[in-house]
DNA sequence: AGCACGCCGACT
DNA sequence: GTCGGCGTGCTC
């Protein structure tokens, strides 16, 4: 931004990117007649037929054989500090240079003219025919004020027929709606919170760094309930009062009705907001707004990342732990990462919220490049809830049970309490496990070896790695014994059975994802819940963030072992963030809480931080039990690989090389290896990314998983991920 | 992204 | 024998 924009002469020649799967920008003639410049969209001839692309760079001249710009497009050009980004983030994530333009690329505008939504108003008397209907049509619409057809139909319960026979009846007015503002400007000043100490010391440094003007990113570290959102909301009203943008970035969950609410209450208008379901007209207007500087805040998912500001001051990534901030298909990027990127080029400072850091940006923090602030108490004084262990090994339930004898206590006391209480298990379905109780068979997936889960409510066994659904036989399909089918394991539905049981008069509910219902059905159970509704709940990871629920004073986790055992480099980091999650939805409300946690391994560094409170204290055990394990520290580049499956002539081998060979030592790589995933999904065709870093040996880990994986066939392409910081 | 070319499986 | 599945490569 703020960079002149270079015209190029007539005549000659300019290279022209093109937003699809092309690494580079192709060489066309300028026609006599058209002055160009950079980051102007033109039209261009490209194999049969004529696409879009963007003036990326002046021609190297030569423009004897070359095809011909059609024209320039009349729409506004890309900005400098857009393509920018675009070429950082082709280079750093190895994706080719046009898929990461389409990602950025506006649509030519649509010219056809917006039909205008019409709305009624009550300007006449009523007919001489009275029904019902129009009665309750006539008195909705009282006060004479413009209502949308649709929404007036719906307020008085009539149909939109008898709207119109009022309209013929000139009762009503036919009039356009104005149309909705996608960017109203908003009041710094609108609501100003009382803030806690510990929150206007916070706030007061975010508002320093809006006023420096500059690149900086800070770490906004607070429990769920510690007021992160009020005090980064300083930040904006800043940027607002110095007439630059903001954008917050949040997993597109979060994009939620409270979320926009607490906005509006601050700051008396909508952000703009910015996400998939976002389309057509309201997309356009909103792009055109954020592009003339209107929409001064963008509330928006990972794509909103690539939109065209003209004057961005702030950046926030929301719960920048969050896994939705990863774009796997396509371009894959971290875009917390290139957030922080954005704010360089920008010169913006970034603000990154998180309860739960990751682990990355602990040590960014650690390291200085990142301001670490913290907000240690919970808004209002509210105590954050007691955390407990119960031993398995000597708290057992019976067989075929999982509710210990001290977590069945503690329920029945906040049953007779008449308060909630919530049981954790991150387990979809009845059985992770089934198998044959004469031959030992064991249900597999055909496609990924992976156990088939037992879903009693759906009747079928499933696979919860590809989605392989398979129906449930009455014999074994090895020995053909008939009902010798056992279950093995725990999984929400059939905890909730045993809550039935042993709880026959208290009101429950099963919140899982795979649900029938949809998210509609979810948010209702959801809001019941909240409201009261149910004394215990029984959930998956859904429950651990999203709604509060003021009457829950007991949380308990079934199995905190679980996910700490897996092979995935992340289990500690994820098992960590979801239980600190989940168990502080304890107590969020009047009364103080408590969380239980079912352990067989109580000495665990990982449920030891936990109990303490203190998030330090996991990064501690993590960085010691890597010390033990002979592994580098955090923070070393622990390994990089180029998958024996890439073609050795592949312009992105070669690429992938010159990374590995540009990394230099010290460096921290982002990221598990998930690539493995990909081969276990079967594709023929995948891109093999590797993101890794801080973990293990690279290279066994992933020899491991190949090993149970099928082989893939046909060429597999590598990228690598790397923490940006290092390049800064 | 589209579109062409080319290589193996199941049919009028 | 060919029809067509998609995997691969090319577009200034």
């Amino acid at each position: 931004m703020n960079e002149q924009p270079i015209e190029l002469e007539e005549g000659g020649t300019v290279d022209v990117l093109i937003p699809l799967g092309l690494d580079q920008a192709y060489s066309y003639a300028v026609p006599a007649g058209l002055v160009l410049k950079l980051g102007d969209v033109v039209q261009v001839p490209l194999g049969p037929r004529e696409t879009t692309g963007v003036v990326w760079s002046r021609g190297a001249g030569r423009g004897g054989n070359l095809k011909r710009v059609t024209g320039r497009l009349d729409m506004p050009p890309l900005d400098p500090a857009l393509m920018k980004l675009v070429d950082w983030v082709a280079w750093y994530t190895l994706a080719p240079k046009g898929s990461v333009l389409a990602l950025a690329l506006r649509r030519p505008p649509d010219d056809t003219p917006e039909r205008p939504r019409l709305g009624v108003r009550l300007v006449g008397a009523p007919p001489a025919r009275m029904t019902p209907a129009r009665m309750r049509a006539i008195a909705a619409a009282e006060g004479g004020l413009l209502i949308a057809k649709s929404a007036l139909a719906e307020a008085a319960s009539v149909s939109a027929a008898v709207i119109d026979s009022l309209v013929d009846a000139g009762t009503f007015a036919v009039e356009p709606l104005p149309r909705d503002a996608i960017a109203a400007l908003p009041d710094p000043d609108h609501a100003k919170p009382t803030l806690s100490e510990g929150q206007s010391s916070a706030a007061a440094a975010l508002v320093a760094s809006v006023q420096a003007n500059g690149f900086g990113v800070t770490l906004l570290e607070g429990v769920t309930g510690s007021g992160k959102t009020e005090v980064y909301f300083e930040a904006v009203a800043e940027a607002i009062r110095q007439d630059r943008q903001s954008l917050i970035l949040m997993p597109e969950i979060a994009l939620t009705a409270q979320f926009i609410d607490r906005f509006e209450a601050r700051f008396g208008v909508r952000p703009g907001l910015w996400h998939s379901a976002v389309t057509g007209r309201k997309r356009e207007r909103l792009q055109a707004a954020i592009a003339s500087g209107e929409a001064k805040v963008v509330a928006g998912a990972r794509s909103a990342l690539f939109l065209p500001y003209r004057t961005l001051g702030l950046i926030v990534v929301d719960e920048e732990h969050e896994a939705a901030y990863k774009q796997e298909d396509g371009v894959s990027y971290h875009a917390r990462d290139m957030a922080v990127v954005r704010g360089r080029i920008e010169n913006a400072p970034v603000i990154l919220t998180s309860a739960t850091p990751s682990l990355e940006t602990r040590i960014n923090a650690e390291r200085g490049r990142y301001v670490h602030l913290k907000l240690p108490e919970r808004f209002g004084g509210r105590q954050l809830p007691t955390l407990g262990l119960v031993d398995l090994r000597r708290d057992k339930p019976e067989r075929g049970r999982w509710i210990s004898d001290a977590l069945v206590k503690a329920i029945q006391v906040n049953l007779e309490a008449k308060e909630q209480s919530l049981l954790f298990l991150n387990r979809r379905g009845y059985a992770p496990l089934t198998l044959c109780r004469d031959c030992g068979h064991r249900f597999q997936c055909p496609n990924c070896s992976a156990w088939l889960v037992d879903h009693r409510f759906r009747r079928a066994l499933v696979c919860h790695h590809c989605g392989h659904v398979e129906r449930r036989p009455h014999e074994c399909p090895a020995c053909h014994a008939p009902e010798s089918l056992t279950a093995c394991g725990p999984g929400v539905e059939r905890l909730a059975e045993e809550v039935a049981t042993r709880f026959p008069q208290a009101r429950s509910i099963v919140l899982s994802s795979d649900f029938p219902g949809g998210t509609e059905r979810l948010k209702q159970e959801l809001m019941a819940v909240a409201e009261g509704e149910f004394d215990i709940v029984i959930g998956t990871q859904l429950v651990a963030k999203g709604h509060n629920f003021p009457g829950m004073t007991l949380v308990g986790v079934i199995d905190a072992d679980l996910g700490l055992t897996s092979g995935d480099p992340r289990a500690a980091e994820r098992t960590f963030q979801v239980l600190r999650q989940v168990t502080g939805r304890a107590g969020r409300g009047e009364k103080p809480g408590r969380a239980l946690l079912q352990t067989h391994d109580p000495g665990h560094p990982v449920l030891k931080a936990l109990i303490s409170g203190d998030p330090e204290r996991f990064y501690a055990a993590e960085t010691a039990s890597r010390e033990a394990a002979g592994l580098p520290p955090f923070g070393r580049l622990a390994g990089l690989i180029i998958s024996a499956n890439s073609q050795p002539e592949s312009e992105s081998h070669a690429r992938a090389l010159a990374r590995c060979a540009e990394v230099p030592e010290g460096v921290f790589v982002l990221g598990p290896a998930e690539a493995p995933l990909a081969v276990l999904r079967g594709r023929h065709r995948m891109r093999l990314i590797v993101k890794t870093t801080r973990d293990v040996n690279l290279q066994d880990y992933l020899r491991a998983w190949l090993k149970r994986a099928p082989k893939p066939k046909g060429s597999v392409r590598v990228a690598v991920d790397v923490d940006p910081q290092s390049f800064l």
